[in-house]
DNA sequence: TTTAAAATTAATCATTTGTTTAAAATAATT
DNA sequence: AATTATTTTAAACAAATGATTAATTTTAAA
């Protein structure tokens, strides 16, 4: 079935798989030889370190998780309001896949500060030039808000998509919810935030 | 000043500091007794393990973003309406004095959701019982929206209020945010998001 | 088929790290 | 003041862990 997948490859997703559950620091080396069924040095063979195969999976989780997003927010013939249900979507539908990248990409940066401010650095102006928040400055000028940080209207729509993959495993652990029942409260989710945002701004 | 802490609270002290900050598995007991200021044996001869020690710390954070927000939740005798700006400040309070609890603790459970199964574990149906859940339910029938889940509502202000704490790391890293700035968009929130959430349920 | 290169393995190394020990210093008790 | 209990310290231990080495096997090239 998949047989033919390279050695380098089977490394690379064991290495995923472990770091994103247990984090850079809580992830031995061994447990990703075992995970990946080969002999402990040939991670070293191909990637030289853990540190370096780490900032692999940490560069393609942060790639996975923010560039089509980043693309979608920033095309300038989408309106504001199929934007909005297009970035939730995305989210949704990468999050299902990948649900433990938030928690993981959060948790190595508050880790490790630092090693992240070099490597995602964006200048605080750049960001304010995605098209998406000039879109949001100038609805909010037609309804007469122009006073409130658009940022915030962002922030809403991602936290509220993000959040319940963040709060997963604790709820799984409070309520003891099965895998489906989160996925149809998700699922619904998907529908309904947009509205909740279109009806904060009035839209 | 505050000389006269005794050794065994300078201890929990340094390590609750570390421990938030790197998690369990990028915490060493020799950095939390140089954060203490003390000798390393002395870890062990008031707190017998790294996990003891650890276990205190995750359990007072725990106690600390649990307590209070259950209570008020589940308070029979105040509104809805009131109850949700309790929420919401609430958290804000606590957040803005101890940013880095959300990410530590649901980080921590990520790693290691066997170890949680049972300390946090409440059942399904008790979740539910919780007052607040009830008010949600019974609005929502008087505005005719009873097919939709009250738990969607409490995950809302939730998230919009604690999101911000969790993405602080990544923010700092992409925005170079200052910390007086971040200060600020929380106490904006801290007004809105109520408001929002009011809107969302017609209240 | 022979030879060179690449991939894999078992064993080992060096360092880190949680913990313990035994002695010394300090505080409390008689 | 003498004795006992408590606290603190320096040193060491044992296990874990990331990495390397040298030999072996497999694959590719000549």
């Amino acid at each position: 079935m998949e047989k033919d997948i390279s050695t380098e490859e089977k490394i690379k997703e064991a290495a995923r798989k472990i770091f994103l559950q247990k984090g850079f620091a809580g992830t031995r080396t061994r447990d990703i030889a075992e995970e990946a069924g080969i002999n402990l040095a040939l991670l070293n063979y191909y990637y030289r370190s853990k540190e370096k195969l780490f900032e692999i999976v940490m560069e393609e989780s942060l790639k996975q998780i923010l560039s089509k997003i980043i693309i979608t927010a920033n095309n300038e013939t989408t309106s504001l309001l199929e934007k909005i249900d297009l970035i939730v979507n995305l989210y949704t539908d990468v999050l299902l896949e990948n649900p433990q990248i938030p928690l993981f990409l959060l948790g190595e940066i508050q880790a490790n500060p630092e090693k992240f401010k070099q490597k995602v650095g964006i200048s605080h102006l750049v960001l304010k030039e995605v098209f998406i928040f000039r879109q949001i400055k100038e609805h909010l000028q037609k309804i007469g808000m122009e006073n409130i940080n658009p940022f915030h209207f962002i922030i809403n729509a991602i936290s509220m998509t993000i959040f319940p993959f963040i709060a997963k495993p604790m709820l799984q652990s409070i309520t003891h919810i099965q895998e489906s029942e989160f996925r149809q409260f998700v699922e619904e989710r998907r529908k309904l935030i947009p509205v909740w945002i279109k009806s904060m701004v009035r839209l």
